[in-house]
DNA sequence: CTGTATCCTCCCCGATACTG
DNA sequence: CAGTATCGGGGAGGATACAG
């Protein structure tokens, strides 16, 4: 592996200051991210390891799982604790950091469950314009 | 191009109904969707033509903001109005959908505003612990 | 049990050029 | 002015195999 250590998980070296959202919604854009935040929210101030976390979070691959919890530790939004055991136990749980950013994600869940379905309505309306020649004077 | 004309700006027909959140920080994770709703909330209720969207885009190319812009017609969340001049103008302005979406959407700005720096704190000092062998217990 | 290492595919996005 | 068409690089992320 040699040198590339330096470079292992680093998401270059974060952004245009200007808009610091574009780097927060590249992490939460990241497939797992905002479900394990979800998770380990949810179990919060208790710790979830990481066989728990990945039967919570249906569909991900160990791999990606990995992947996504180093990243949010890196990030200082979750703590990793190992049990030095054989075989060793890890556990997960949320830094305060991550905590408060649980306050501002949850609200922007609460719209998703609220409105994605209409927006998904939007989606299958303008596709049937497609299909009936962008006839959009008869919609509705 | 045929029927692809179907498949044109579709992003797969949603997502797991038990998570729609995805849906939405897949939208809003496209590297352009969130400075687009931003400016246009921030216009609003007054309309902005395109040319003036870019300006206030930094960076932003006449493809990434016509794909992006398209994406958020077909979500529902812009509106798209076209003068019918030569040159034509186009103006587009958040629905009350996409108006909705800023709430929870500025919400995430002020935490990332608050708490990216302190995230990039974090990267930093990972990278440190690289260089220096992981040696986590001199940090600070 | 909790990872890491490879390989490989798909698609996002940027650059560039062209159109009405 | 407001787009669309095309090409190409690079990274996200899934499958699989292996390791401590």
């Amino acid at each position: 592996m040699e040198v590339t250590a330096l470079a292992d998980d680093a998401r270059g070296d974060l952004f245009d200051p200007a808009c610091p959202t574009r780097g927060l919604l590249d992490r939460l854009g990241s497939k797992w991210t905002s479900m394990a935040v979800k998770v380990l929210a949810g179990a919060a101030p208790a710790e979830v390891r990481f066989a728990e976390l990945r039967r919570r979070m249906p569909g991900v691959s160990q791999k990606m799982l990995s992947t996504t919890l180093r990243g949010l530790v890196r990030d200082g939004l979750v703590d990793r604790r190992v049990e030095p055991t054989v075989p060793p136990r890890v556990h997960y749980r949320l830094t305060a950091l991550g905590l408060s950013l649980e306050e501002p994600l949850s609200a922007l869940r609460a719209w998703a469950e609220a409105h994605m379905a209409e927006i998904d309505r939007a989606n299958h309306a303008a596709a049937a314009e497609q299909v009936t020649g962008a006839d959009d004077s008869a919609v509705l």
